[in-house]
DNA sequence: TAGATATTTAGACAAATATCTAAATAAGAC
DNA sequence: GTCTTATTTAGATATTTGTCTAAATATCTA
């Protein structure tokens, strides 16, 4: 996984909402834009951080470009800031 | 909890690795900076911003500032990052 | 083909950030 | 009191980043 990649692009609370958003469901570039008040060129860009994070994919389809989740990416992210702090005592489990 | 403080000073590789220093336990600004190739003062900072998003505490031992990872944060964190994507285990569809 | 819509890419710019050196503060040793 | 050690603060600077406008690319429709 790509984790500097992914903590940088949390770090936006911009993406962050991107990410909500995209909890209900795959959703095109304008649609989700639609929720912010910035231009479709700087969602572009907050597209391709989350992109190059592996934490959306994309899917053409005509003219336009739908994002989704890659939900599989939340367990090891999950896991990489557990493993920031020691063990918490319960189940022993060691990160 | 400061949820952009939090995410913003992970975001940063040195900043986590002081985290992951601090597992082993409580230790002064000096002990911590051994690890790392940057001036105390750059150390400093990079402390100030942790401390601004509560992930460590700090006390004062004589002529030193002993810093301590606050460990409850992880909990609000951790969760703050899984509220992030699609609740899991129900419909866990993976694609 | 031309034109409309959807999105990205390129280039510029201001704000934020990580780093440094130098000076300031705090505590212990002499 | 003065010196030494530990750490922070202040100020400067180069890099990164989020945003914009303008132009380019991709697709659809007539």
């Amino acid at each position: 996984m790509k984790q500097q990649a992914a903590f940088r692009a949390l770090a936006d609370p911009t993406r962050r909402a991107i990410l909500k958003r995209l909890q209900g469901g795959a959703m095109s570039a304008g649609e989700i834009g639609e929720a912010f008040d910035i231009t479709p060129a700087s969602l572009s860009h907050h597209f391709a951080v989350l992109k190059q994070a592996d934490l959306v994919r994309t899917e053409r389809r005509g003219q336009f470009i739908v994002y989704s989740l890659n939900s599989t990416v939340v367990e090891d992210f999950a896991r990489m800031v557990l493993d920031l702090f020691p063990a918490k005592g319960k189940t022993g489990a060691k990160g």
